[in-house]
RNA sequence: GGAUCGGUAGUUCAGCUGGUUAGAAUGCUGCCCUGUCACGGCAGAGGUCGCGGGUUCGAGUCCCGUCCGGUCCGCCA
């Protein structure tokens, strides 16, 4: 070993060893008759002093030609400090060197090797292998290690069993694009990387493995967000001889024991929402509920049907063009922002107008701590209707209203976002503070405009709600599944269903999903000929182990919780990947370039 | 595929309405300094203003195109 100690564990019970550390050199501080050498490693800091008064000449040498991220080892004696430091663990010794080593000198870094570094994120990916030397992200990575650990112990605990699934698969035309690979050995044809283990794990509960998980690479190549990595990490579980119930109470029982074991933050029961009552009441499939401001309908909605619900409506029929052409119009009430001013309010509707949003107004009413209601649209609407719209809001002095009006969905989703915006101005979106919940009860279908036809919500494994079968035909929309997502923060952090085990009625959702018979034989004929050798009933769950490592570490970019992560066009910068293959290469895999 | 923000010293940024020799901080180099720990002091080096074209007497600044990066929409069962 060229060390005894790490930087990191000295302290003032091993004054007057002698010991041997090594690692890179922080910094310098020469003070011409003293010098002191930060030396830095995965543990911590620990300070070498020199006094070149009783210095030998060689170590005043080599100390002298040190450079920031020099990699040195240095022995000598563990010695008290004369005056002590508190911020850090090691700050009340110091080394004072008998021999120092250069074991590999290095040019000066592009960016500081410190917490708040210099650096920006291109640069930092481009020399990923020095960012890593810096705390925060080597603390990241560290969370997503206890997290991977203690997710395996409580898994391991329940009886689980990790199984490797192969990543050379084949591709299916349903879900996200593949990532392929050619296969020299079988000339035109290609192996697909999983987007998830999904119908690998469902054959291990047919093979009798009923509780199964993995921390598993999948892959998408679909375009990148700042949560999104072309390959990334999921927890994938499946159970067999399980419903519904037994699956949100061991997983919401994972999550519990994770936040307990890792963040010591005890989580209450994980309340459930319909996917209906998501949309209806914050136009969103994973809700933040960090905070209420619930959305409320000023217009019957669409499925209580026009006219179906008079007295609810307060906005139509007053001359008020815009809400009474509306499909729906809809509000939050923003507690305590009657304050805003005219530009805060300007500033909001430019928000909600931005192409992204697409709502093409915003309408406020606020309610003054005097006990009048000034709103945006007096011209259409007295005081006394605007009261009822206040009763409507349950907003009481000193709130504001926001509503939106126009197609339904995409109102919906304009008033989500605003939601959100509205939730982060006032501060009720703490990082430290988690609220989970499941969004249960999803549609099974959902109509695509642009193919015409429908595709799975979830996958096509997913089973419906035995008692909606019956409106597979009649009305598939209206279909719920067995599906639920584990929602964090406004956050999707898993989802998962009870599965189909039935050959018979998986071959019905293929067909519902515009397969030919011939087409699902091909495609996932193994799935079902294996559903005909006894299938049990099976379900599961996976989650986003990169978007949970985030949550954890209080971020929203999941880059940081990977070692070596890629760019928003999927490329990684450090190896620069990916890159065009050899003449020879692509010949073998008898493969030609379109121009 | 689309929207939007950015690209100026090794790095992070400033540079207004187009106008003299493009600045700051930090890093780097040299010298001084006996208790620093974001050490301090003095001096110095360091620039194809992403790239191409255009407008103009004159472009870091305006226009067009392009490349690269960030964020978002579409997409992501």
């Amino acid at each position: 070993m060229l060390r005894s100690h790490t930087c990191g564990e000295l302290g003032i019970a091993h004054v007057g060893q002698s010991v041997t550390i090594s690692g890179w050199v922080q910094g310098i501080r020469d003070k011409g008759s003293l010098l002191w050498i930060d030396l830095r490693d995965r543990y911590g800091i620990t300070q070498v002093t020199i006094e070149t008064e009783n210095a030998s000449a060689e170590i005043i040498e080599t100390a002298r030609k040190l450079g920031r991220e020099f990699v040195i080892s240095v022995k000598g004696k563990v010695v008290e400090r004369y005056s002590k430091s508190d911020k850090i663990a090691t700050g009340a010794i110091e080394i004072s060197p008998e021999k120092i080593n250069i074991l590999n000198a290095a040019i000066t870094p592009p960016f500081t090797i410190e917490d708040e570094t210099d650096g920006g994120d291109d640069l930092r990916m481009k020399y990923r292998y020095l960012d890593l030397r810096r705390n925060p992200v080597r603390k990241n990575l560290e969370l997503r290690h206890r997290i991977a650990i203690e997710t395996r112990n409580y898994l391991d605990k329940l009886n689980f069993l990790e199984v490797e699934t192969p990543v050379l698969i084949k591709s299916t035309p349903e879900g996200a694009r593949d990532f392929v690979v050619p296969s020299r050995m079988n000339p035109g044809e290609f192996y697909a990387l999983p987007q998830s283990p999904q119908t690998f794990k469902q054959l291990l509960m047919v093979g009798g493995f009923d509780r199964y998980y993995q921390i598993v690479k999948c892959f998408r190549d679909e375009d990148l967000r700042a949560d999104r990595q072309p390959e990334f990490t999921q927890i994938d579980c499946e159970m067999a001889f399980v419903e519904q119930e037994d699956i949100l109470n061991t997983f919401e029982g994972m999550v519990r024991h994770l936040f307990k074991a890792v963040k010591g933050i005890d989580i209450p029961t994980l309340s459930r929402m319909t996917y209906a009552d998501a949309m209806k009441y914050y136009g969103n499939d994973k809700p933040d509920i960090r905070f209420e401001m619930k959305f409320v309908h000023l217009s019957p909605t669409l499925s209580e049907g026009e006219g179906a619900n008079t007295q609810k409506d307060l906005v139509k029929g007053k001359g008020f063009k815009v809400f009474d052409d509306a499909q729906l119009v809809v509000g939050i009430c923003a507690k305590g922002a009657a304050e805003y001013t005219r530009k805060q309010l300007d500033e909001l509707t430019e928000f909600v107008k931005r192409p992204q949003i697409g709502a093409t107004g915003l309408v406020y009413a606020r309610y003054n701590t005097d006990g009048t209601i000034k709103s945006s649209v007096d011209k259409f609407y007295n005081e006394e209707e605007l009261k009822k719209w206040a009763v409507a809001f349950n907003a009481q002095p000193g709130d504001l209203m926001l509503i939106l009006a126009g197609e339904e969905a995409k109102t919906r989703k304009a008033l989500s976002e605003l939601r959100l915006e509205m939730g982060t101005r006032l501060g009720l979106r703490d990082k430290n503070k988690f609220a989970c919940h499941w969004v249960i009860d999803f549609p099974l279908l959902e109509y695509n405009e642009e193919a015409k036809r429908w595709h799975a919500m979830h996958h096509p494994f997913t089973s419906p709600k035995p008692e909606d079968i019956e409106l597979l035909d009649s009305n598939p929309g209206a279909v719920r599944a067995n599906a639920y997502d584990l929602v964090i923060n406004g956050v999707e952090i898993g989802g998962g269903s009870i599965r189909i085990h039935n050959k018979a009625l998986q071959a019905k959702m293929f067909e519902l999903l515009g397969f030919t018979k011939e087409d699902a034989q091909a495609q996932f004929g193994f799935l079902m000929n294996a559903f005909e050798f006894g299938a049990p009933p099976h379900g599961g769950i996976a989650l986003g182990f990169d978007r949970l490592c985030s949550l954890f570490g209080g971020a929203e970019v999941i880059r940081d919780f990977i070692a070596f992560p890629k760019n928003n066009s999927g490329r990684d910068v450090m190896i620069d990947s990916p890159s065009p293959i050899a003449k020879e290469q692509l010949d073998e895999l008898q493969i030609s370039l379109k121009k």
